[in-house]
DNA sequence: TCTACACACTTGTCTAGTTGTATAGGAATT
DNA sequence: AATTCCTATACAACTAGACAAGTGTGTAGA
């Protein structure tokens, strides 16, 4: 328990400091759920709201995030770490001796849209494959990524990406031993609810967007790409060469 | 006091427009089966619950209809998309500098900080130029710049970009022919009070932040460049060679 | 071949718990 | 008098888990 000096300090700011500390020493790892709110106020004596107050302070200075009806958590704090235009992500990461692991959310087959045709050079309503998921460093996602493929020159790939989750041995499978990337294009936007949930960021926090598109050896496009960054986790090093 | 991004929509809200859209796009046709509310649940990383209350809308909207046991379909056929060409503003990376109008914000000479010291290799506290200013297309700013360049090195650029303005020209004047871009790094920032005001964006709007380095044909750094580019304004174009 | 049954999977419903937000007000400090 | 700090209450949004009800499929038995 902390000591009160005279000139008092604000309730919250102690009950701040005091869970920073806990998280510091280790007494809540990363990734790890904190009490609740109401056990906190209970524990600190004091209302749910000034613990509020202290849990809104450690989320600004990013040392935890909630999920609402969840609870709270300590925020896993990936280094920051640069991806070159040889763009391997799995590689990079383990360049900078962080593991690398991916998540799917969505692995399915369906029709085209417009967009997705005139970027892989397809008849309007061909099937493509998507692959939708995130990307780990070490456990904490650094991005959402959203690959489109032509289904009908890669009839198996979606097989393949079940079981290996990598993209460039999945394309290896189906024939296509190299890849390189056409172009890049990148925006900043703000995160929509969904992806500021999957990245564990704030709602409307900035977002790095990246548009690619991938071709074979052939110079025929086999990939249409996005994948959405959170700012503050990421720095892309495009480097010449 | 934190920025408040645009008015908050629901997590439900949001799962809701999106697979609305996917419907409208063709992605699910009329009669298709949806992927089971447990995987949709996954795919969003939300609980069941939440993707019910989005399924609940779709279906009183009568995009969809649901059998217990059976599955979520769709009824609704997808609506004509078309895809709007809209203009963007494509500015090539490697030719950054090359932009319509300049407005200059400031132009000093000072010391360098220990940052800039290590980007540009000169020995701590040497003197440097500051060159800040925005970046205009069509009278709109298109993004704020700072460069900073060596001032030992180059001792009359100041006078000259107060003349021309053309960071390549008062290069030229100063005897560096030419120069290339060594690395340039990407990151999504949110816009500070100032930054927003003079990009015209709102507070705490996305901006994309690139950082790059110059080098001379001698393989020194002639420059260390920042740029904020308006994240809905602009979309980088990274072309290789 | 047909039937009956088991079983895995899917949607529907319920209860309980947790965080997010809004409103109102008392007490201490400036 | 105004502001800050904290309490108090209520409700909305979302999670978590459990179980009921219905579907689809495979299989053993007659």
């Amino acid at each position: 328990m902390t000591v009160m000096p005279p000139p008092r300090r604000a309730l919250w700011k102690s009950i701040a400091a005091t869970l920073s500390d806990e998280i510091a020493q280790g007494h809540y790892t990363q990734g790890a759920r904190l009490p609740t709110e109401a056990e906190l106020a209970s524990r600190f004596g004091v209302n749910r709201h000034t613990v509020r107050h202290a849990l809104t302070d450690l989320a600004d200075r990013g040392l935890t995030h909630s999920r609402r009806g969840a609870g709270v958590y300590v925020t896993a704090r990936p280094t920051e770490y640069a991806i070159g235009r040889r763009v391997r992500f799995h590689q990079n990461l383990a360049a900078s001796g962080q593991t690398a692991s991916r998540q799917v959310l969505r692995l399915e087959t369906r029709p085209c849209d417009p967009r997705e045709a005139e970027a892989l050079a397809l008849s309007a309503g061909a099937p493509v494959h998507v692959y939708e998921g995130l990307s780990l460093a070490d456990g904490a996602p650094l991005a959402m990524f959203r690959s489109i493929f032509p289904a009908d020159r890669l009839p198996g790939l979606r097989a393949h990406l079940s079981e290996t989750q990598s993209i460039t041995q999945a394309l290896a499978r189906e024939g296509v031993s190299d890849y390189t990337r056409a172009s890049t294009r990148l925006t900043a936007k703000a995160a929509n609810p969904i992806l500021a949930l999957h990245l564990r960021i704030p709602d409307g926090a900035p977002v790095l967007r990246t548009v690619s598109i991938n071709l074979d050896l052939q110079g025929r496009p086999v990939e249409y790409g996005h994948a959405w960054f959170a700012g503050d986790r990421i720095t892309l090093t495009v480097t010449p060469e």
